[in-house]
DNA sequence: CGCGTTATGAAGCACTCGCTCCAAAACCAT
DNA sequence: ATGGTTTTGGAGCGAGTGCTTCATAACGCG
């Protein structure tokens, strides 16, 4: 019928996804993503819309592959609170990989840079941060289960207060380079469930 | 000599830490500074060298105003962990106040978005954390004076605790606007203790 | 093949970016 | 008042912004 597509949109959003990471919704031009895309500026646009339509999909890929990879640690086999450590280090370390450019949480940079700008954003963020909720209450739960975490707390406020400190611990990685100060942290939090 | 200003520089600076509060680093542009702060760009380059310069002067200013609003909060009359709660309280209803613009803390922001890119921020925002620290880790240990936290662990670790989960809950409250699953949290994390 | 349709690359739109330059203005010491 | 020094407003620099336009290219279908 028509001229297909030269280029695979998975691979694209997935490099729009990096770049935006890497520096950020108002850091990123346009001429930035053509180059990390390899697409031409029309081609972007008449595929996607515009800047803010692929960063909602950078921000959607973002919790299909990175989110995704979190919850899998989650549910890997091992007790509750070493799949809760094992999360926090993974995102510990990655936060604090200097070939990964210190870029952190996608998710979280969403949520302080461009959230209160556009409740689209808001809502793509907040339905990643309430996921991770949701698995981090079914880890605690199976934790109370097993008498490896107390039962006489609710799961629910205990899993809002991993999650907390979790995002609080990619806060601080930020600024802070010493990772044991920052591992001693999440030991502290699992000694407090 | 010569002729004298005819800004004050503190009010300047007031009126810059809040523009780029507001609308961080990046989303903040020359003639928004110009046009919040009253000044034409010949003396604002003049005065303060440039952008990047005046950021790092409203970093400072931030700490010296609302950080140590913040570290006052901490040395009120009362008990350790009413003072911990007047702190996250007084931070959660500014987070969430619409009038204020959801702009969040402006040190948190700094890290999320600048701190990776210039050293200077990130020593910047680093000696704010690590003051906040100091001070939580100086209720904590006149909490466990009286016996009102455990004594059994140590007030450095339960400090960045509490510190973690602070910036944690500040994180959430970006794209969480139900205040009493924030305020739940907090009482979660002082029962912790 | 030739047609209809869509994708592509390049040029470029109006506008904004951080910043500079400079003549005029405003002060104080003499 | 004059001279010396600094500040001020405004015009404007080159580069970059998000995005559009359009002729051309590349396909599947008849």
């Amino acid at each position: 019928m028509a001229r297909p597509r030269q280029f695979d949109e998975d691979r694209v959003i997935t490099a729009a996804m990096d770049t935006f990471w890497r520096h950020g919704y108002e850091g990123t031009s346009t001429r930035d993503l053509c180059e990390s895309t390899g697409l031409g500026p029309s081609s972007l646009y008449n595929t996607f819309g515009g800047k803010r339509e692929l960063y909602l999909r950078a921000l959607e890929r973002y919790y299909e592959t990175v989110t995704a990879e979190q919850i899998a640690l989650l549910n890997a086999p091992g007790s509750a609170k070493e799949r809760l450590r094992a999360m926090m280090l993974h995102s510990l370390d990655s936060d604090l990989d200097a070939a990964e450019g210190r870029r952190g949480c996608f998710a979280m940079n969403a949520a302080v840079e461009v959230a209160a700008l556009d409740p689209d954003v808001k809502r793509s963020v907040r339905r990643t941060f309430d996921r991770v909720e949701d698995e981090l209450c079914a880890v605690v739960g199976a934790g109370q289960a097993t008498g490896e975490i107390a039962a006489g707390r609710d799961a629910r406020a205990l899993a809002r207060l991993v999650q907390s400190t979790y995002y609080g611990l990619r806060v601080l990685s930020r600024v802070q380079d010493d990772r044991t100060v920052l591992l001693s942290t999440v030991d502290s939090t699992l000694a407090a469930l």
